[in-house]
DNA sequence: TTACTAAAGTAAACACCGTTCACTCAGTGA
DNA sequence: TCACTGAGTGAACGGTGTTTACTTTAGTAA
């Protein structure tokens, strides 16, 4: 008899159906406006209710956020089609760039909140399947081009290699998202100085047969605090 | 008569008062205890009186944040004292990365929680004058090595070189914040990327002349993905 | 069919939160 | 003396996450 798996099944959509709530929510009012009174409204049911699928709030917003950080795979899929190491390597970058400053609600609250770690069964097991996991996906890429011979041969730590680029990257968007309206700094662009980040980052870590010409510094606007 | 300077200064001890209870309360028991009552028991008013001194929370918030931005320059104060233009820009450095990952709170606080700019009257006059800004006070350091010849020709623009380096270290630093809990990232040591991210920056901005060797990627934990 | 049970779902409360409002009252200037 | 200004307040409002005791529902076993 199949009831007790119908009903984990029932469960585990009933948990689905809360975790869409919350993320059509938060895609439309932001982050302020996911709150479980109206996560529950949106879904007919009483508050306490989630409490049933959720231990707290946190929990839920967690669970939501692994989901959303796997579904990013769907962002970086194109740039797995390229060709080359090289080529993927430089797509994945510019993906997570554009990605970063064009949902900056979503970047926030995926990278820049700290949360407790979830251990969502349904997700745990996708856990270090680079199919899955944007991290694993990325550093998969990484390891190719390790393997290709594309970085100095002192640099052969994938780990190393991905959590240095990535940290690059988030940096440039992470401080936009989170100071960009500081006037008191006067900002270069955010999407230029990200890849310009991306460059130089790739010029230091790239063996010297794959190493080109240094990046360059867009100039439109360069020199206003020049001596 | 100096009745109403008296009355200026009274208001401006209050909010002073206000202030520093936030900052005791966020420091002993972390942001979430930075509620207005409980900020209104530490200094023994009612929370509307709050109200009298602040538009809202928000704007209490924002003023703490721009006056321990502003107290930043306490801790980058001996790196201003080293002799030559490299050697302030590598301790600037060095003294950024210490206070982000031994103060993780407040760097979460400032750096990472996008707040609406203030206009406090007592900080505004402050801003753009290197003595009290941080950021202003590393923008100096930049120019600095900037008219040394510090960095390869093509990049003059202290404001983009200033940005790139705060960014790449800010990415470090928050990365580990944000996601140093996320286990299923086997993470490298957030110290040592750090310090990895500084040299690799400076290696590759530097000119030709003040390039060193190539910055190493630190090895007791090295090859555990390498294929 | 019926009694039992475990789970789903709920109403109501609790203890907070930020914020507002009507109010008191002391100090000030005319 | 008197009106006025601004500091300070108690009480309320609408909101939050969470818990508790309760009802309802669905499946199981006799």
């Amino acid at each position: 008899m199949g009831t007790s798996e119908r009903r984990a099944r029932e469960r585990e959509e009933m948990r689905a159906r809360i975790l869409d709530a919350a993320r059509e929510l938060f895609a439309l009012e932001g982050y302020d406006s996911v709150t479980l009174r109206r996560v529950a409204d949106c879904i007919e049911y009483c508050p306490a209710t989630i409490y049933k699928y959720f231990k707290d709030k946190e929990e839920m917003v967690r669970a939501l956020v692994t989901q959303d950080i796997a579904a990013l795979m769907d962002t970086f899929r194109p740039s797995m089609e390229k060709q080359t190491p090289l080529e993927r390597l430089r797509s994945f970058g510019q993906a997570y760039i554009d990605m970063g400053l064009n949902q900056q609600n979503h970047y926030r609250l995926m990278f820049m909140t700290p949360l407790l770690p979830a251990d969502d069964p349904v997700y745990a097991e996708k856990r270090n399947d680079p199919q899955m996991d944007s991290y694993g996906l990325f550093l998969s890429v990484v390891q190719e081009c390790v393997d290709a011979g594309l970085f100095r041969p002192q640099y052969r730590d994938a780990e190393w290699i991905a959590q240095t680029i990535w940290a690059g990257l988030h940096g440039v968007v992470s401080l936009h998202i989170a100071m960009g309206d500081e006037s008191a700094i006067d900002w270069r662009p955010a999407k230029a100085r990200a890849l310009f980040m991306h460059d130089l980052l790739m010029h230091g870590l790239f063996a010297d047969a794959y190493r080109t010409e240094v990046p360059a510094m867009p100039s439109q606007m360069v020199c206003q605090n020049a001596a």
